[in-house]
DNA sequence: GTGAAAGCGCTAACAA
DNA sequence: TTGTTAGCGCTTTCAC
């Protein structure tokens, strides 16, 4: 039982044990705060433990306990737009989530894990339980970005608690979301009081479900205020600057181009006010133009872009809560919690009165 | 041994091993490639872990095996300024390197870990290491970014592999860098190309090691293109868009403000471009303006910025390889390894000869 | 209140 | 080539 240099060396919960003549299960009580274990000998330990920077080894634990104290977030895509930790720069939109959770299971010390599901593999339901297994993880969000049959999580959600983030696949799982419907409303309804007819809307990818989500807003929302919606006012993009630029050029156009566009995120906004500029045209003067997202780069462009604020960062925790209670709850509750939060739009200097 | 509802069923070695008549021991070896074991065993058994969908318990296996295939990253900075997956918008310069040890670690099957040691708390040393053994890692990466005194890690370093990235410690402890001096002298040199004398420098909070040597290569870049150093040239920022900002006022209202302003990074760069905006000015024709990170912001606002780009990615998957490298080695080398990297200029629309 | 002992799932000598 | 056995460091009944 030498010890040779091999490695730093670390103190096992033997080691206290042996200096504080009591026997392992009793050090292990103690520093796990069983009442049973007298004051006197709870108090020599962590005194012990302390000196020693004693921390347990977490694969021992892990092992023993059977848990992994970690949960997964699971985010679906295509493989090639994902690299360990970074996601493409359009996702920015993601990481507010991430912080969120990542925050509140370290408040928790659970092991936050994330998982990347390629779209493209066929058998994403295999592909998701074998994720699950073998990061053996005690619990799991989900990130439902588009509109595939998930139905399968039901089922699985028996075992092992299951959240979904930015949709509700139905009653029986959990899920967080933020209203598309009142952050596009509120787009829409903007532009109309400052006297927009002509809106157009260059949205996100129509197999993403945010991209939907904010298309049904827009065309509810024209509805609503009594404008009729034009096939031509539409172009499909794909997230990114580029894409926000050609769906721009596209609008200019049109024999009867917007006066003002809703764009279903930063970036393609971004995109389309390059081509406004190439065009030879002012914003806000001659397009009004709007994004989703709040990002950074809103801030920094000229003119400054209005934007929609969500409150991502709040809805990664509270999904995190859930399925943290979820995991230590013994059996799962009969209630599902389905939260819906509200989004803020910020102006700021890229719209005005249409000038036509 | 009825297995209830608990968790999902997972299938551990011990089930191949009956299904397979033969013993666990077997089936581990021929899981683990051991040439050892007969070939028409291995099919089967790889067959079995394949239908069965088996992967190892993690846990069980790196307790077994006293490795936890993990190396951690390690960044210092305020604790404030750090959360979970997220650093600062202004850290973004970051972020690459992370893409390139995640990556490079997930190829390889290791897992990643990122610790961020508190710089306030005074006792970094014992952080690092307690830090160190309790995430139990294989090898650690040391992001440097300030001047304090690191040389206990070359005692750690015979235990545990070390690597530093961003300055080279001491001989003894291999490290990747990026060259900031040759990074500021083509800046400071494009400049003086371009016919400007009058250079400023908004530089980093000067604890920050990026910081002094970048300042310091401004400093003997100027010396060499022959102009002198004008102490009221020089502002001191914090990495972010308002204190660029601050920065740049301060600069404007010298009696000779300069006709140049190079930034340490790309965020205070954009804060002095909107401080110029507001005094009327006009970029490049009244001040040429140019950062530092090639960040995706440059490419955004207007006029287009000049920076300088640096291969962070490859320095992240370079430091990765070595220390897998040094992990997977018996013994420590006796030759360390010493990076340095070249970063390079990028041109765009915020620099012109000066009109003074 | 405390200790003995079994066991978590896997690896690795050493035998066979 | 394969099996036996003994841990890895911790938790957790169950006696005492």
């Amino acid at each position: 039982m030498e010890e040779k240099a091999k490695r730093v060396i670390k103190t096992r919960l033997e080691d206290l044990a042996r200096e504080a003549n009591v026997s392992k299960a009793t050090v292990s009580l103690a520093l796990n705060g069983n009442p049973k274990v007298a004051a006197k000998t709870v108090e020599l330990i962590t005194k012990l433990a302390a000196e020693h920077n004693y921390t347990p080894n977490s694969f021992a634990r892990r092992l023993s306990k059977r848990t992994s104290e970690t949960v997964s977030l699971f985010m679906m895509g295509k493989a090639t737009e994902y690299s360990g930790w970074l996601i493409p720069s359009s996702w920015l939109f993601y990481n507010p989530i991430f912080k969120g959770v990542s925050l509140t299971l370290s408040e928790k010390h659970y092991q936050f894990s994330f998982e990347f599901i390629d779209l493209d593999g066929k058998k994403r339901e295999n592909n998701i339980i074998s994720h699950a297994q073998s990061s053996s993880a005690d619990g799991l969000l989900i990130l439902i970005i588009d509109e595939s049959d998930y139905s399968f999580l039901e089922s699985l959600d028996a075992f092992l608690p299951i959240i979904t983030i930015n949709k509700k696949l139905s009653d029986t799982l959990s899920s967080f979301e933020i209203d598309n419907y009142k952050g596009t409303f509120d787009v829409v309804n903007y532009l109309a009081t400052l006297g927009h007819r002509k809106i157009a809307h260059i949205g996100g990818p129509f197999h993403a479900y945010n991209a939907v989500d904010r298309f049904n807003g827009y065309v509810a929302s024209l509805k609503e205020i009594g404008v009729t919606f034009r096939e031509d006012y539409v172009v499909e993009g794909d997230w990114n600057i580029e894409s926000g630029k050609d769906g721009m050029k596209t609008l200019l156009n049109l024999s009867e181009p917007p006066t003002a566009v809703f764009c279903a995120n930063d970036h393609m906004a971004i995109g389309a006010m390059e081509a406004v500029e190439e065009a030879g045209l002012t914003i806000p003067r001659d397009i009004s133009l709007i994004g989703y997202d709040d990002t950074e780069m809103s801030r920094v462009v000229r003119p400054r872009l209005s934007s929609v604020s969500q409150p991502l960062e709040k809805l990664g925790r509270m999904a995190t809560n859930e399925v943290l209670r979820r995991i230590t709850a013994k059996s799962a509750p009969e209630s599902k919690k389905h939260v819906v939060l509200p989004p803020l739009l910020v102006k700021r200097d890229s719209c005005c009165e249409p000038s036509r």
